[in-house]
DNA sequence: GAGTTACTTAAGTAGCCGCTTAAGTGTCTT
DNA sequence: AAGACACTTAAGCGGCTACTTAAGTAACTC
């Protein structure tokens, strides 16, 4: 498990703004233009541009200009990598309680060992 | 669900930073005191404090002072809230694609409608 | 009770973040 | 060709972040 990943970083950080994740809600529902992202939003849109920016940058989206129209997609492949590493340490955390307990049940049916 | 939520704003934030999930991993494994988690970190003491701070306030972490040592854990609630709203953004956007495909192979085998 | 340990508070600073307005740049539409 | 549209770039600004050093405070240890 690396905790030193840039990408990680990006990941995280685009997901800590309600801003990115409204759009990121929005795209899960399909793929979608920067003026739709833009339009429920109360906000400029060079700042839209900006937090598609730190969306891209962080590989949770994907996005391909055609024409003047820029479409917008989820990339689920960087939400499964932010998933994994948080499913990762809960597990581990999860595992241990696990020991701790069975470890528990035994001295009660043992009895203290010594 | 909910977009709008300084608490995941402030795990994800959390989440953000390299140094605080080398502290969750660490924590992953057991709990530790302050000073355990400052011991592999190349930052003063009262940066890690600023740390823990975050992540407390982010619920992903809860600790306890006894004596003169503070005693830091994991907080798996928490952590799994974040979990969950990557999770569930996914599985919208994959269940989306799962009908997609499910339309197209409908069109192979009958032919295009009208 | 004097020193050591384990934090804790305070204050200051450099750099990043999210926003704005203003001014572009290409692409349709008429 | 003129205008509308959908972004896009640039520049600036106030607030927040991640540190730092210096100076506490409270709890052990001797």
């Amino acid at each position: 498990m690396l905790n030193d990943s840039p990408q990680l970083d990006r990941a995280f950080q685009a997901l800590a703004d309600p801003v990115r994740r409204g759009m990121l809600a929005r795209l899960s529902r399909g793929a979608a233009s920067v003026s739709e992202l833009a339009a429920p939003l109360d906000i400029s849109l060079p700042a839209v541009m900006q937090h598609l920016k730190a969306l891209e940058q962080s590989g949770l989206v994907r996005s391909e200009k055609k024409g003047r129209v820029r479409t917008v997609q989820l990339e689920p492949k960087a939400l499964s990598a932010a998933e994994a590493w948080i499913a990762g340490r809960r597990a581990e955390w999860e595992a241990r309680l696990d020991r701790f307990e069975a470890h528990l049940s035994t001295l009660k049916r043992d009895g203290e060992p010594q």
